[in-house]
DNA sequence: CAAGTTATTTGTGCCAGCGCAAAGAAACAA
DNA sequence: TTGTTTCTTTGCGCTGGCACAAATAACTTG
């Protein structure tokens, strides 16, 4: 199952490129296919190649000398992941990428986008773009964990997860991660995460289940997220 | 005091410029001078201006709605910093930038630079290496301050600190920073800071003293810094 | 449906690191 | 010299959150 021009078009460091350069790009990529929990790529490869998410959902994650791992962010379908590689020569990626479930992803060669932007600054500065937004996150997310209490972070991973994947009901938000998941995403333990959400559901704010959290009470969450909860 | 193509040149981002697009930078920029303590623009303003550095020292820092702040790096003559906005039109500055110490700076503005980055690939090209360089220390840093402990992180402080403006000497290294200063690069207070390096300076590691830190054992140091000494 | 696997909860003990406060030391001013 | 400011040290109490272990609970598989 490949993927269109209009598909390639939909992603945000494409939305300038002409149909020709999207037909180049298509011509210098493959389609890989991963099942759950397979990588992508390891933090530390070469980085020849970066990615475009067509379906499923990858999480990008670094690792510590100590083995310890931290999420960086979730990739959603038509998002570009392990670009990095493309700005320099020779670099190594300097993060994982696994699949969160079965996905699919178009390769394309690093070194080909490399060429492309040398003689189409729409394509740099596009990626520039997604480049200060990557920038801007991490620096709030340091921020955050540098300043704000585990409730707080737990809390705003909540809400990020929510603007990134949520599903909007009428009552309430759901969303499918484990304990686990939401405590590599705020820097904390899966047992925190654990009593932290139990408490919530104490007091109404969520319900609470395996592998999956309905936000009952998103204004109450977002308090939470902004401190002004003790 | 101005600045010379010759010197604008050693910016990274303008290694590869024509003397032309030198020229026409400098005639789109000015030159500001702060006094220690001054800001050269603050979180939220809108980012009219990028600034390369030309002599002094200038902190970047972000502040959250509570008022505490961490600080994000720390800017040495010849770096740019403000650029996001030449990026994104409209865009606000996502964090504060203040001298600590009598500094000057060409202020270029955004605006132009963005125009000028339309129509010569090589700009946005070595921007975005710089942009790169940045996501990924802030992805290290991130992780280290999820995963690792006091002691470690501030050994990772010191030695970025060595890498970036510690002169080398015969015995050592000097470098000269508070603990407050200390504290906002490793994500902790400067109680925790002072009495570590009171704890290093025991061990023989360090000579401390008021706003300056004297690395007796560098190699120690980076026992630390790397998880190797408990 | 029984057994096995994986995710979650919860109790308990413990300590790293925070926050406050107060005192000391160095730098600066006048 | 003496006061003032700024930086640093240190004692002390406190607690957030970690680590481990064991019990549930939910899901999967044959």
């Amino acid at each position: 199952m490949g993927i269109s021009r209009k598909d390639l078009k939909q992603v945000i460091v494409f939305q300038n490129a002409t149909d020709d350069d999207l037909n180049q790009i298509i011509q210098n990529s493959i389609t890989r296919s991963l099942e759950e929990g397979e990588f992508f790529f390891l933090q530390g490869d070469p980085a020849n190649y970066l990615y475009v998410l067509v379906n499923g959902q990858v999480k990008l994650l670094q690792t510590n000398p100590s083995g310890q791992q931290v999420n960086l962010r979730t990739i959603y379908p038509r998002q570009m992941f392990g670009a990095l590689g493309a700005v320099r020569e020779q670099a190594d990626y300097p993060a994982s990428a696994q699949a969160l479930e079965n996905s699919s992803a178009l390769a394309i060669k690093s070194a080909f986008l490399h060429e492309m932007m040398e003689t189409r600054p729409y394509l740099s500065f596009d990626l520039m773009k997604l480049m200060t937004s990557y920038i801007q996150e991490m620096q709030s997310r340091y921020r955050e964990l540098a300043t704000e209490r585990v409730e707080q972070r737990i809390a705003r991973a909540l809400l990020r997860l929510t603007v990134q994947s949520g599903q909007k009901v009428d009552e309430g938000i759901d969303l499918a991660f484990s304990r686990q998941d939401l405590a590599e995403m705020s820097g904390t333990t899966l047992y925190t995460v654990s009593r932290v959400l139990a408490d919530w559901e104490r007091q109404g704010l969520i319900r609470a289940g395996r592998e999956q959290i309905h936000i009952t009470n998103p204004h109450g969450v977002v308090r939470i997220a902004e401190g002004l909860e003790k």
